[in-house]
DNA sequence: AGCCCCATGTAACTGGTTACATGATTGA
DNA sequence: TCAATCATGTAACCAGTTACATGGGGCT
């Protein structure tokens, strides 16, 4: 149940146009909840029905008009409550470490250069964090639900150097091995 | 499309039956691939019927029954072909981050012991990897295998020490807004 | 007989993905 | 007028979750 309260969130940060979260989605909040754009027009039919969220007056619900949506009193209550709610972290899914562990098996035949693949993709993810947190979290900006929002970024950045330290270590083994 | 490929992986280890799967993915195989029993039997069906695995000879296919399943050899072959296939890693979804940036828009009260609890659980996981890598892999096993699954559980290792610092870090900051 | 545990499953639902459809606006 | 792009949506499908059903074997 994590989508709608992403999108109220993005919603409260700035109200705007079911494209114009998708591409926030693809930006800021995307970095650790993806979404796309049909994802997000059903959200948000259901949040409207809920009375959590209304789309701005003065906008013609046509079918290729832009529509605009804001929060409502509900919608705030609604996410204020899913934060004070526990829940307990998801277990882990990743398909490149449970390959790694099939590779032990049938053999690692070419799996060096998906490694190299994944470990550039993580190292540019990294770097597009750090710029980020230049331009986005400068010394001056320390608010604070800037100081909430930059340690979110930086469980991003931290994440992308273990990846990137863990993949680098992998590959180290797989040379030694191929020499 | 990687539980079909968690369980080949996990037959060619050692062929067995729904439930002891369901009792191997919640050990080793889980900590980066969790399945439950319900997809765990989905999918030794479909895997059945594709010809990748067969149930072992001798057993009564009744209902309360126990039902060994092995790897066939077309299974074997998509296991490989699966490893060589280049995959994009996927983008994170993670809920508590979410919810931090949440809280930093309704307020944070009451999401400092949200983030104890989250610390204590990771830390206890931690703890577990760390008691399975020396039982697992004291320094004399050392065989090509062996040196890929240890890789494996370094990557669950190494994934909980960045939860249990970035946890840390938030909780500091957490506590020196409460003074 | 009643209970518990082992073992295998079914069914309904939810959330995410992929492919496609349709209208409005803008600029060549 | 045509193509590209902005914008909103539908439909079908797939994977994962939750709740429940059924049967066998052993224990008391």
């Amino acid at each position: 149940m994590s989508l709608p309260h992403a999108i109220l969130t993005a919603l409260l940060e700035k109200p705007s146009s079911g494209l114009e979260l998708t591409r926030r989605f693809d930006r800021s909040i995307g970095y650790f909840w993806s979404a796309t754009h049909q994802q997000i027009y059903r959200e948000l039919g259901k949040l409207e029905q809920a009375g959590h969220i209304r789309a701005l007056p003065a906008q013609a619900p046509a079918r290729g008009q832009k529509k605009e949506y804001e929060v409502l009193p509900a919608g705030r209550a609604e996410l204020a409550a899913w934060v004070r709610r526990s829940e307990d972290p998801k277990p882990i899914r990743d398909a490149l470490l449970l390959r790694l562990r099939a590779a032990a098996v049938v053999g690692t035949e070419g799996f060096g250069d998906e490694l190299r693949r994944h470990l550039a993709l993580h190292r540019a993810q990294l770097a597009e964090y750090l710029a980020m947190e230049e331009r986005q979290f400068p010394p001056e900006r320390d608010s604070e639900a800037d100081r909430l929002r930059h340690l979110v970024l930086r469980g991003g950045i931290e994440l992308e150097r273990f990846w990137t330290a863990w993949l680098t270590e992998a590959l180290a083994e797989f040379d030694r091995r191929d020499c």
